[in-house]
DNA sequence: AATGTTAATTTAAACGTTTAAGCATTATTT
DNA sequence: AAATAATGCTTAAACGTTTAAATTAACATT
């Protein structure tokens, strides 16, 4: 690569100091008081030899590198990958840039790839977090590292969060089903003490208490590994007496499907379904499927200005809830 | 944030020149003959003070960041997702980490991200072209800048690329659909210049002359944009002679079986239909879709190690044309 | 004429590394 | 004993910025 012209190299053409040259780059021509046809010359110059400034010497002198380190799950997860477009959006607006990790849920992986951002001196962080990712969090905390972590969050940790207010969505499905004159539902989730996932549950179990239903409680959990999942899936499909499924994710709700159609199961015949997020498959399976929306939208943005927010300075925590939205088709 | 552990904080704690730090902590204590007792004290001085080398500061010493910049159309898309994913993996096995952007398919957008990580002195690019990309990819090649095209490539151009053999990609789909005793068969494509566009209509025109059945060849093209497409789509798919399509993207296949499903056609009894790109909707759909499927994790990571090896100057041009897989399913 | 003020510019240190070059000291060869 | 080599370390510059402080020049005020 042919080496890049720096302020030097302008500083000399001008005759002139770099103090100067960075002043006018800057746009601090008034504040400090540069000659109005130095400012003139400069500008003309470092147009003519094309000049971009140095964002990594600029931001070892600053301390500050207007990067943010996302880390998700999985970039590939479409659910992830939208969140992450509408970040990436939000912080160039900001004059920020994202650098990417995806941690396969993977509590070693999360914690290697902050270090690793960290080294590179990112501002701050939005973090999916992982299970067992307490120990990384509160590692944050006490290096006093800007983050909000999105998606998922611990409660016993005081921190930025923004997520969805999943008891509330779970809660708001489940009695659908109920309303429907479902009586045996039971709900799909991973076997995960993660806030969101404990949440999805408890919306789940107090609707069906609510309406007097306890004793049709029934929570089918899964580890997260592939095979595992669908063996499990299979069985939970195959049980008879199942009136209706609320799934607590959307992979579990992409695999429930394929084991609906491995297993021709007919739906809304056989049982109600109802989905998790998004997704262009619950369109096209037949019927179109029932779910939970998140305002990913809303999610994203509010991340980034937090985030930013706290960089700059901000102390107070910001915990951010986020209703769901239930579109209604026709599995359950 | 507390400030971080610096060469010199151990320099001065082992009473030692930061360049002996420095040399220790790259493992160059052979070559540089460091002292054996000195190397383990530095040792464990850097691991008491928890010591994270600054890689903005050695990224400015040695001009090299250890950084991709990877420009996708957008990331939200789990084609562009998927290949990030790879992507990222691959670069993370070498020490690169990777900075996304999303272009939009706008030229001027992956201009801009192109000098926004230019700035920050990424040492390659791996980037899907959009349209009127020309001039940039001609300009990272005049500033001797090492990149390579991924998914789409410039046939004028002389740069490293990794794509698909998407001519035999549309070639074999279309042959397929032929010896089906399909005669009208259409490809809905983009209006778009872009090579691997141009190569997949090349494809389908060429099986259907070789078959001598150019006088049925019929290439749909639409423009790029949400509304002109969904309209566009609802026309092809009534027109009661088609007898199968073809389409050339993971999106307009997508936008052609809402359309479908929209106008209550029924695959494969009023037409045959083969789709781009894996997706789960593909099996979902009744009946499952056939599908032209790319390798991408060979387009992935071949495309890490093909800019690596430019990254560490190799000259000569590297171009990877790799076969598509055809799925066989029950629409075409 | 001495002093103070203001405006315009330069100087130089700093950010945290890497690394070529230099300098002692000790060991080996002649 | 002198010359040479090997060992182990330090010095200091460099990367490209930013910015507080110093300097200079011009002008205004007594």
């Amino acid at each position: 690569m042919a080496k890049r012209v720096s302020i030097k190299d302008i500083a000399a053409k001008v005759g002139v100091s770099t103090a100067l040259v960075s002043y006018v780059m800057n746009g601090k021509e008034k504040e400090k008081r540069v000659g109005r046809e130095i400012v003139e010359r400069i500008r003309k110059v470092a147009d003519e030899l094309n000049y971009h400034p140095n964002q990594i010497a600029r931001s070892l002198r600053k301390g500050t590198t207007n990067t943010i380190g996302l880390i998700v799950a999985d970039i590939a997860n479409p659910f992830f990958g939208h969140l992450s477009r509408i970040i990436e959006d939000e912080a160039s607006r900001n004059n920020y840039i994202v650098i990417l990790g995806s941690s396969d849920e993977d509590s070693r992986k999360s914690a290697s790839l902050t270090e690793i951002f960290l080294n590179r001196q990112v501002d701050g962080f939005i973090l999916i977090p992982s299970e067992g990712d307490n120990e990384l969090v509160q590692s944050l905390i006490d290096r006093n590292i800007p983050f909000v972590l999105i998606d998922r969050c611990f409660p016993g940790i005081d921190t930025n969060f923004v997520i969805l207010d999943n008891h509330a969505a779970t809660y708001q499905a489940t009695q659908r089903l109920i309303n429907k004159g479902c009586r045996k539902i039971k709900m799909v989730a991973y076997n995960s003490s993660l806030f969101h996932m404990v949440e999805r549950i408890r919306g789940y179990r107090e609707a069906m208490t609510d309406q007097n239903l306890q004793e049709f409680i029934c929570v089918e959990v899964i580890n997260n590994r592939h095979e595992e999942i669908k063996i499990r899936m299979d069985e939970i499909v195959q049980k008879k007496e199942t009136e209706a499924i609320v799934f607590a994710t959307n992979t579990l709700s992409i695999a429930g499907l394929y084991a609906i159609q491995r297993n021709d199961i007919h739906i809304p015949n056989d049982f109600f379904v109802i989905g998790f997020d998004g997704n262009e498959s619950f369109d096209f399976f037949s019927p179109p499927i029932t779910y939970i929306e998140q305002p990913l939208l809303d999610i994203g943005k509010k991340a980034v200005r937090v985030l930013l927010e706290h960089i700059n300075g901000t102390e107070e925590k910001t915990q951010v809830k986020l209703p769901s939205l239930l579109i209604e088709r026709y599995s359950g």
